[in-house]
DNA sequence: CCTGTGATGACACTTGGTGCCGTCAAGCTA
DNA sequence: TAGCTTGACGGCACCAAGTGTCATCACAGG
């Protein structure tokens, strides 16, 4: 048998979550979490560098799935397709079984500034990835930007609906429909 | 004669800078920003509710300038061509006699996560700030957001063209600039 | 059986950030 | 002149995030 339950990182973000649901992201110590873990303090901080880390777990494999897709994608196809192909990719970490999860992870991050400002700085690492993916393409500046821009634009508008209430539709599906409206509104811009 | 010195705000915001730039943001502690400015710690979280914050301070405005421009360029114009003007209307907040400054400034924030996380929200209040005065004007969604994007795109680079070592050109000039490039570039993406 | 390794516990410590109260110049009013 | 209020700051205690360091012990490999 084991010195220790195995898991320590699943069991601390799952402590987590459930602890910030009930009162509040600030209101939750990290000693709390452990506690509730089965952990101690010094725990927490070898798994996640913060306490807001905690609830952005695995996000960080999102920029390596879209730059492998946009690698990926066939030479013919342009910036906003290599885009298009990439949000393709990323149903894998936002299958249905997910979504619930989701949900509860967004309503916390949603009540804080704090926690806003980290998915922001995820965000645009996201952004600089696929940015960096399509130069690699050869997609050249400010091009390569621009559609990093629009596709981030996309992927956070398909994951807003995706995680709405009445939702039932995949990610892709509403991720690529996102992506389409945005290539549509370029034309009413000028 | 005055109790206490004026100008606290402004002391405690260079007493900051210049201690960064000799020492890196994280070796210095708000104690010894305040003994510098020959103020108390707490005097410093009256004027700043973060040590991150002393850096951005009275970026706030920009925002409002933004709003303000937008909301008063003329009817018939265009998302891109009203954002064109709000670039220029922010060329009071970014003088030739401000180069110097923001160039001290950002060369510590991009040498610190923390610090460019800061930096991150403050961009996403200003595209939020452009998308919502260009909804006032009647542009729907996702244009809107479209076009507040590829704003914040364009001051982005623009600024980066601004303060960059050689550069000598007007902030207004570059952004504009930039922002040309970025509405060509939108026909290259499809 | 021995030894290294890796994950955790335990503990002290620094620092960011807050609550609370005291202090005193300036300004207003009578 | 006297009295009162307001605002900005000092001082202090306190909490919680985050780090450095060493000890512990199951497990794997030889």
């Amino acid at each position: 048998m084991s010195r220790w339950e195995p898991n320590a990182r699943e069991r601390l973000v799952r402590a987590a979550v459930e602890s910030f649901l009930e009162r509040g992201y600030d209101e939750v110590t990290v000693a709390e979490i452990t506690e509730r873990a089965g952990l101690t303090k010094r725990t927490f901080f070898r798994h996640f560098t913060d306490k807001r880390e905690v609830l952005f777990a695995g996000q960080d494999i999102l920029s390596r799935i879209f730059a492998e897709a946009i690698a990926a994608a066939p030479t013919s196809a342009t910036p906003i397709e290599a885009i298009s192909a990439a949000l393709t990719a990323t149903e894998t970490a936002f299958g249905p079984d997910h979504r619930e999860w989701a949900r509860k992870v967004q309503t916390v991050v949603a009540g804080h500034t704090d926690l806003r400002e980290r998915e922001l700085l995820k965000k645009a690492k996201l952004r600089a990835a696929m940015a960096d993916a399509l130069r690699e393409r050869g997609v050249p500046d400010p091009a390569a930007s621009l559609a990093a821009e629009i596709g981030g634009l996309a992927f956070t508008t398909g994951f807003a609906r995706w995680v709405a209430p009445a939702n039932e539709r995949d990610f892709g599906e509403v991720a690529r429909e996102a992506l389409s409206e945005l290539v549509e509104a370029t034309a009413k811009l000028g």
